[in-house]
DNA sequence: TTCCTAGTTGAGAATCATTCTCAACTGCTG
DNA sequence: CAGCAGTTGAGAATGATTCTCAACTAGGAA
């Protein structure tokens, strides 16, 4: 089911936090409403001044808890990646990053036919560079999860 | 120059620092040095630990504005992506983001020529998904830039 | 329909990463 | 080798995120 193709009446998303394994609360439909009709991939505190509109009374607590579960049950994603805070690399060659989900570890990894030509035109946005995050396991906790 | 090539000797670091309008402070050398040995992708507080070892009285405020300062010079770079904070997004179709490093703004991107099939084994990492991110310039942005 | 319980909420405190402030210090240009 | 602009270190400040816990409620069971 694709929330985003059908009306956001909330039966609908109310049947999708349950099938979810997700109580359907008044906060956690007002939330899915409001990131499904949002086309800014909003964050935490634009999230909670949209959805105070009709839920005065919601804490941004709760918008916190309420996205990581939605999250947690695939209702929605999280557009910046999911290793924790900064991580810096002095290999200024053109490569890509290999997350591991498992253990955090990021492994580099060249990959030239990957390498697109830029500067490049889409559809009016200026390309300039391209930042590709594999997300996987790694060789050791691969072996560790057998 | 890739510095990574060469042997690690202070003049050579050194020297970068100063063709990129640095001045070369035994903590930025220390940092730098840190970095290019590594294969870790150490965040700050890791760097902090590892340049103690030589430079004991190093602050960790001065690992934060030394790792800015190297980042804005070229030297080195940050695996997180540039966009700030958690942003969110329900729609749940694959598909990429383009970040415009103007102002922030995020568009989606579906362009089913990148969509690799997954889960593909990458010399010993299983890849389960990519996650692209094109930096650039938004339409409206390269307008105001002319 | 009503009851019960596990899951959820709200408010504020707590935590943690990051940034700021500013006086002291030091590369490096002249 | 003198002077200054850039840099450092320590601690305070900030700001995002998480924690805590008592009160509340959705939804299955009776």
């Amino acid at each position: 089911m694709d929330l985003r193709t059908h009306a956001h009446d909330g039966d609908r998303l109310a049947q999708a936090c349950r099938e979810a394994g997700l109580k359907a609360t008044p906060q956690r439909l007002a939330v899915l409403k409001a990131l499904l009709i949002s086309h800014e991939h909003p964050g935490p505190e634009a999230v909670f001044r949209q959805v105070r509109g009709e839920l005065s009374s919601i804490s941004l607590a709760t918008v916190y808890k309420t996205l990581d579960a939605l999250e947690g049950a695939g209702l929605v994603e999280r557009v910046t990646p999911l290793s924790e805070g900064r991580r810096y690399d002095a290999n200024r060659t053109p490569h890509h990053h290999l997350v591991c989900t498992a253990c955090g570890r990021i492994e580099d990894h060249e990959d030239p036919t990957l390498a697109p030509i830029l500067p490049v035109d889409l559809g009016g946005f200026l390309a300039r560079a391209v930042r590709v995050e594999v997300l996987g396991s790694c060789a050791g906790c691969r072996r560790q999860e057998q």
